[in-house]
RNA sequence: GCGGAUAUGGUGAAGGGGUUAACACGGUGGAUUGUGGUUCCAUUAUGCUAGGGUUCGAAUCCCUAUAUCCGCC
């Protein structure tokens, strides 16, 4: 079936609001967080971790599973449900980024008829189309497959953003076009780059196409943040109430708590668990660094109180050793109380809605956020 | 006891008279936003075993001492 928005609730004070996504494998609470696990998987976490968590949607990556293992490979299997063994709904990314961000400093070729480039794991070159990006989306048989767009740059002049913009437009036209998978649903990207009237354009046109869902996209690319909540602004007045929108990219507490008072629904981002990997944590004063040598003593919970299995059961002394020696369970621990402290963050935003206390919430956390930081360093 | 070789940071080491002692690991910070799993950046020896000498200038040449290693009594 189609994904289906409920409103539940808008909050007073502000243009957020709480919603019920149903999907195929169940139905979901917004605004929600969904960690990203491109290589089908959610790096380092099992499907049972997963749903400790209370994750809902993950989002997998139509680029990465085209080159590896191959679209054949999970077409036989059945589906990315099946290869994964994961009950739960998938969103796939269209490959529309990877451009962007695997191919930055790289030689690659954005034409009308869509975009040439070399595979970054043997250098073979590829060529990635809209049609080409929904139809590999449709076999992988996600829950929720996107629109191939470009990524602009930042900065960008208004003359490329333009052009981009007006490509990805004809580009997301000609995917639905093609779209065929009744059990799925399509959702349109906007783009625009820094530009009020581009972003409002394509705001506009995308959901004359009339999507399942509307995303936003170009942002978290280099820009500072007023810039990025300008972005959402321009467009958030013209993206229909009955549909969800999706802000892509973005995971930064902070940012997300904007994004929600704007009334973003969806946020998908690699941050906790990328920085996991590296050996930084989520806390309510700010992020820290789990390898700094003033934690080597340190036979406290990341967080007192966290409700995630790492700091029910785990000191700072530990998981910063297994980080230093490189253990696999230092990442896997770290993965599991970011993602779980950026969905209970959006549960508890969740909460605020209903009771219309949003902008208090976002001024102590951003307090406390900011403070620890600030006296600490 | 005699002869030879070698002594450079936490570690492995480069440099064989010319301004701030290479590089790597380790240490210490930082970064990370539609993934970059082992990544990236910064920083880390006011000093080359110790003492003396030659020289405008010594980690580099000379002398003595000490330590380690290898031979021979």
């Amino acid at each position: 079936m189609k994904i289906k928005y409920d409103l539940i609730k808008k909050e007073k004070n502000t243009n957020a609001r709480c919603g019920i996504i149903h999907t195929n494998y169940g139905s979901y609470e917004t605004p929600m967080f969904m960690p990203v696990g491109t290589q089908a998987t959610v790096k380092t976490l099992s499907k049972e971790e997963l749903k400790d968590l209370n994750s809902a949607i993950i989002l997998s990556n139509t680029y990465h599973l085209w080159l590896r293992p191959g679209v054949d490979v999970i077409n036989k299997c059945g589906g990315l449900h099946s290869f994964m063994n994961f009950d739960g709904p998938i969103l796939t990314d269209s490959g529309g980024f990877q451009v962007f961000s695997l191919a930055k400093n790289k030689k690659k070729d954005i034409t009308e008829e869509g975009v040439h480039f070399k595979s970054h794991i043997d250098g073979t070159p590829l060529f990635l189309t809209p049609e080409l990006s929904i139809e590999i989306q449709n076999k992988l048989d996600s829950d929720i497959a996107m629109s191939f767009d470009e990524c602009i740059p930042y900065p960008a002049d208004y003359e490329y953003a333009k052009n981009s913009t007006l490509r990805t437009l004809r580009w997301a036209k000609r995917g639905k076009d093609v779209f065929n998978n009744e059990r799925q649903s399509l959702f349109g990207i906007v783009q625009g780059g820094e530009y009020e009237d581009l972003r409002r354009l394509s705001a506009i046109e995308t959901v004359k196409m009339d999507f399942d869902g509307y995303a936003i996209g170009g942002t978290s690319v280099g820009e500072d943040k007023t810039t990025m909540y300008k972005m959402i602004d321009y467009v958030m007045p013209h993206l229909p109430e009955n549909k969800p929108r999706y802000l892509m990219g973005v995971g930064d507490p902070i940012d997300i708590i904007e994004g929600v008072i704007r009334g973003i629904d969806m946020f998908d981002c690699v941050l906790p668990t990328r920085i996991a990997r590296h050996g930084n944590a989520f806390t309510n004063k700010g992020k820290i660094n789990i390898k700094n040598a003033k934690y080597k003593y340190d036979f406290t919970p990341i967080l007192d109180n966290c409700d995630c299995y790492t700091c029910k059961n785990y000191t700072k002394a530990y998981i910063r050793h297994l980080i230093v020696a490189n253990e696999a369970l230092g990442q896997r621990l770290l993965s599991i109380h970011n993602v779980r402290f950026l969905i209970r963050l959006t549960e508890d935003l969740r909460e605020c809605i209903k009771n219309n206390t949003l902008l208090e919430y976002k001024e102590n956390f951003i307090k406390n956020y900011r403070g620890e930081n600030e006296s600490s360093n």
